[in-house]
DNA sequence: AATAGTTTTGCAAATGTTTTCATTTTTGGC
DNA sequence: GCCAAAAATGAAAACATTTGCAAAACTATT
């Protein structure tokens, strides 16, 4: 029906040279004529010619790509995390092939398999935690890789990203040390997500060094979603007896506590201390503004980003990762205990 | 250093059986003696062997892989909507290559190009406003495209996606209906991003069908985010002369609006009516509850992810695009003017 | 045990590039 | 105008696969 693709041979003979010249003019113009080069350019201009990088990949020249896999993009802390990865990696002329696994580390090993048959140059992961096999994979296939958003001295692999366990440690600190005794935690389920249950033990170890402890029933697992967390604090404070801070895995969440104490004419943090973890867009500009502990998604991105591409280019394993350190936020969700 | 990878050869002289053995035995299987698969796949795994895609690809062969391009990942409205198309194109065996172009246009050209070297099955992108160079390029080397998040009839290409105009129109019209007639509007920037200036058309449409305009000094631009917005619309009301209703152009701003009548203690909607566009994840369990206009970005996902598979493997351009209906959700942030 | 049919396999050509090496063309110095 | 050196180009091999076709190996049938 249509005539077929113009492949480099039709430019080439478009251009009366011959496809080495022509590929030539392509990966290093400087070998070739100026003139020459002028003729192919138009040719590519006429024939509507789009180079082939599957063909090139072929022949082991770096195509260019780097494979991203997160649990789920939907998530403000990945999508911002996400964003700011591609930008700089496309700055360098790197594309991203990007999936989601959706908490399940079984689908991220199918996954990583996939990218490694399209010949990605390089990989990033999220967390620390992936199945053997998936490391296996990438070890033997000796993929540059990246671990994304914790960061770990004895990581098994390169990895940028904040120290989890501490930013809970932080938040855990400041709570405990404002007075209060009677703490609740809402958290997001932990498995197959080394983010959370590092943040978890961090609080935890954090009261325990005052000899306090979330009661069982004033530890909340609820899924990643405002209303999620609404519903379940709602809940909570439904009962006489009520916690005097509740302690939020995430800014999400705490924007739901904050909704559901709003909604119960509870006050804060008259009434009730609120935190979150993150610093997520939109956390500051709360009415009231939320305490958290700043995770800086955008740094994480760009370092991660920068480092993927040296160890993709200089195939020197020797960067080990970055660590960029969490940061307590006083703000106004969180006072002293009555 | 390291013994290189295998290939298919090397599987095939492991397997002692022809490369083209081994070929079939993955695209084909139901050809290979079932004994022969066998071996091969225990040398498949002994070796290591990881097939090579873009080996394949050169043969005409589908690669699994479509571009999708987007203003950028960070927005709450895109990374639904990314997170839902990539799910159900993952579910049919594709991948996806991602990238954002910041909202310039020229950026999702040169964009749009890298893809097509990579030679994606297929391409999505946001919105129905694109440089000539990008449709004249998608349509040369005719590949399948789907437009998302907007719908028009007489779009170039198949688009699955909401009507922005009408969802604008819906709730300048409930705000009208509610008796309000002083009336301000905070909108994202317009230049290069169709939607938003869908949705601020139909808005002023419906004000001007009941005789009203909004004042230039309540026409607001700010950019996409919550401290922006707030801050925009804390500047507004500071004057003596308020508006009684603040149209947003998308729930963020709303967001960021309510937050900013919160901090200046004038009630909503008792003083102030707000709206939004978009109803995103938080919208409904906001304290109060956001008045806005839902649309489904997961729905448009979906639905736009079983089109272009459709695209792709019928090659039947015949498939227009969906249109799914942006419907008003009266909350509480609206009501009657006093 | 021979035949016809069917299933399984291998050979070789093809795919769209890049790259090495050799050859041709150009340039500059005389 | 000639020569050596430098610059530009082309021929052919290489890359990792797939596939059409033909050969080989099995199965039934007699």
């Amino acid at each position: 029906m249509k005539e077929k693709k113009a492949d480099i041979i039709a430019v080439a003979k478009a251009a009366r040279v011959s496809p080495s010249t022509v590929s030539r003019s392509f990966n290093h113009p400087e070998l070739v004529k100026a003139a020459t080069r002028k003729r192919i350019d138009a040719a590519v201009r006429r024939l509507g010619y789009i180079r082939n990088r599957a063909a090139q990949t072929i022949h082991g020249i770096r195509g260019g790509t780097i494979g991203l896999i997160v649990p789920t993009v939907d998530h403000a802390i990945f999508a911002e995390l996400i964003q700011s990865f591609s930008e700089n990696v496309e700055e360098q002329g790197f594309t991203i092939l990007l999936a989601s696994h959706g908490y399940r580390l079984e689908r991220e090993y199918a996954i990583a398999r996939k990218m490694l048959e399209h010949r990605v140059d390089g990989m990033a992961l999220i967390g620390l935690e992936h199945s053997d096999d998936t490391y296996g994979l990438l070890q033997q296939q000796n993929t540059p890789t990246v671990l994304l958003w914790n960061y770990s001295d004895d990581a098994p692999m390169p990895c940028v990203g904040s120290d989890n366990y501490l930013a809970g440690h932080l938040i855990g600190e400041h709570v405990v040390r404002l007075g209060h005794r009677s703490i609740a935690a809402v958290f997001p389920p932990i498995s197959g997500n080394d983010r959370a249950l590092q943040r978890l033990s961090g609080v935890e170890d954090a009261l325990a060094a005052r000899g306090l402890k979330i009661a069982e029933s004033w530890r909340l697992e609820t899924p990643y979603s405002v209303s999620a967390a609404k519903e379940k604090v709602a809940g909570l404070i439904s009962f006489p007896r009520r916690p005097t801070a509740i302690i939020c895995g995430n800014d999400v969440l705490a924007w739901g506590a904050l909704h559901a104490l709003r909604r119960a004419g509870v006050s804060v943090p008259g009434d009730v201390t609120i935190t979150g973890i993150g610093d997520f867009h939109g956390s500051k500009d709360f009415e009231p503004s939320l305490t958290t502990v700043r995770i800086p998604a955008r740094t994480i991105g760009s370092k991660a980003a920068r480092l993927i591409v040296t160890l993709i280019s200089k195939e020197s394993d020797s960067e080990s990762g970055e660590l960029v350190s969490p940061e307590l936020l006083m703000r106004s969700t969180s006072g002293p205990v009555r």
